[in-house]
DNA sequence: ACGTTCTTCTAGACCGTTCTAGTGGCATAA
DNA sequence: TTATGCCACTAGAACGGTCTAGAAGAACGT
């Protein structure tokens, strides 16, 4: 600590510059690992950077560069299953030099239209979107300016990439397993959110995996779809409405743990663990020996994973956009192996 | 549409200024709602922004202002009632022009001291700190610079605000009601984090209350702390190593709802629901029919709803420190009200 | 008429980076 | 010798805001 003018102030570029005798734009380019310099300013630079304790300034960099940020927009941060894939996102990044930064932006249209706007105005290098309540319009918009991966969302499309689990086909385990154990009236609780008509959208991929595969059992007759938001009230809702039911189903498909756990609630609380339920998302709490929900594996942490890989290829430069559907595994439990009447 | 010069990058506040007349000087005067301009210049300024469709960009903001962006630096995502917290948080800085960003840091220091930088770096204009693993200075250093409140670690501090739940008083509640129930048996499961010695952390002050309330009942030969991560996995080995005792207890006090799953998971696996649980933080899994577990409720949306006002004054200028501490309640359930021996 | 004060507005510096368009030096080729 | 190419390095503009210092004009008192 010779010569370190220790001011108050925090270092920049310049002050490590002028303190290795160079350009700041050398001492830039070694910021960025960028080649054009010799090892030996190189290494001067690197001490000086340390000795100062210099850390670049976000703001600034992303002015011109990047910010080395990364947006990950979440509808709910109360469901588990959100939960395990930003764990996957997280440790796909770590040690990249980029930062995940979660954006809560509730389940409307219009709040994370607002979220979306915020990533953009603070000049996020990528996206990673959590089964978006957005219209198409809007993903293509955002997806050609800023590097974007929609998890939960069906392809096939061409701005972005998609992760999703292939939920058609887990909503036919669910049902071929249901049936198997004897039921016919089946019901599945579909999500009520603003894309009524979004064919891409997880709930409705589900419910046309329900409704194949109920016909290829001859079952049409009981094909029955109740809304209900996705979540602990919009299950218990569900619940209530199904048992006010002059022929309530047997066995309920309830399209995701967080509903099932609704369902459970007011369906279940007499003490008696009918009708059976069946979850998806295969959430922690699912595998408590006293909730022992059946539910679809989609391995939440994969997949997340899957998506922040697909980003940071994409922040390297890859602009044809790929798709990753990943397989489905049910897996059984107390709540859907009882008596089937 | 007669002038806007309809080029395809993103308008900013030149464009602005100069489609209504005005220098970039009130144009910014104008975003910032500062006095100095009058009606009808605002007026005019504000219907160029809205028709160029102009956001402002946070970076550049950043540079000499504000970047009206919060950062929630959180340990663990997966645990539901961060979840709670942050439904709080983002509740109370709605329409507040801030926009929250949440920052997933993990559980060791070395983990949320680089989230830590990674928020100043991104020059956050105030930060929510929950249950943080850093060290006093590392925090009074942060708050020296950004106006800071932590929630989840208990008073007093100089320089930022706390919210916490009483959590001697959340203890005492559990043991007085175990006691009630015929229990002396009774172990604490506490949260073994990389800050074994700092007494400001929930679980240290949990031990207190514990400690005292078995010493009141003159249950002295009865305590028994058992180190334990505050998850799922953490709580599962806990259970083991308690199950493996040749002299188990009756029951425990978890510490934390997440670590009673764990128990629950190892210890009730074979149906019988013994020994008594009781977690803490009444989360929504604990208030299923099925689970039923007894819990301390100490209002997770409120709490963060708390923080982040307290945040939200303290960006208006407020510098005192301001220290709330929230009463918890006893929520009792199937989990301790079964046979105590 | 003049000075003072207040309000409204503006030119231009400034924030900390990146990036463009170079400069200068050295090695190699003709 | 000069031309050519390459490499390491740099001055200074640029990014899009904010903020300082001061100008211009209006209102008022003397």
């Amino acid at each position: 600590m010779t010569d370190t003018k220790s001011t108050g102030r925090r270092p920049t570029i310049r002050d490590v510059a002028a303190h290795a005798g160079v350009s700041t734009a050398s001492a830039s380019l070694v910021l960025r690992k960028a080649p054009g310099v010799s090892d030996e300013t190189r290494q001067r630079v690197e001490d000086a950077m340390k000795e100062l304790g210099y850390r670049p300034m976000a703001s600034a960099r992303g002015m011109r560069g990047k910010t080395f940020t990364l947006g990950v927009l979440v509808s709910d941060i109360q469901n588990p299953f959100f939960g395990m894939l930003l764990e996957g996102v997280a440790a796909a990044v770590a040690d990249t030099g980029y930062e995940p930064l979660v954006g809560p932006a509730g389940s409307t249209r219009q709040t994370q239209s607002r979220m979306l706007e915020a990533m953009r105005d603070r000049q996020m290098d990528g996206l990673v979107l959590i089964a978006p309540h957005l219209r198409e319009d809007d993903l293509d918009d955002v997806a050609r300016q800023i590097p974007t991966v929609a998890v939960g969302r069906h392809g096939p499309a061409e701005l972005f990439d998609t992760v999703a689990g292939d939920d058609a086909r887990g909503s036919g385990l669910i049902v071929d397993h249901l049936v198997e154990r004897g039921h016919r009236r089946i019901t599945y609780v579909t999500h009520s959110g603003p894309d009524p008509d979004d064919d891409r959208r997880p709930e409705h991929v589900r419910e046309r995996g329900y409704v194949e595969a109920m016909r290829a059992h001859g079952l049409d007759e009981f094909i029955d779809v109740v809304p209900a938001e996705w979540s602990l009230e919009g299950g218990r809702r569900a619940g209530a409405l199904l048992r006010g039911r002059s022929e309530p189903p047997t066995a309920v498909h309830a399209g995701a743990d967080i509903a099932a756990f609704g369902l459970m609630t007011e369906l279940w609380s007499g003490g008696d663990r009918r009708p059976a339920l069946v979850g998806y998302d295969n959430t922690p709490t699912a595998a408590l020996p006293t909730v022992g929900l059946s539910s679809v594996d989609q391995a939440g942490f994969e997949m997340g994973r899957r998506a922040a890989e697909l980003l940071l290829e994409r922040l390297d430069g890859r602009t044809e956009p790929r798709h990753v559907v990943t397989t489905p595994e049910l897996v059984v439990r107390a709540s859907s192996t009882g008596p089937a009447d």
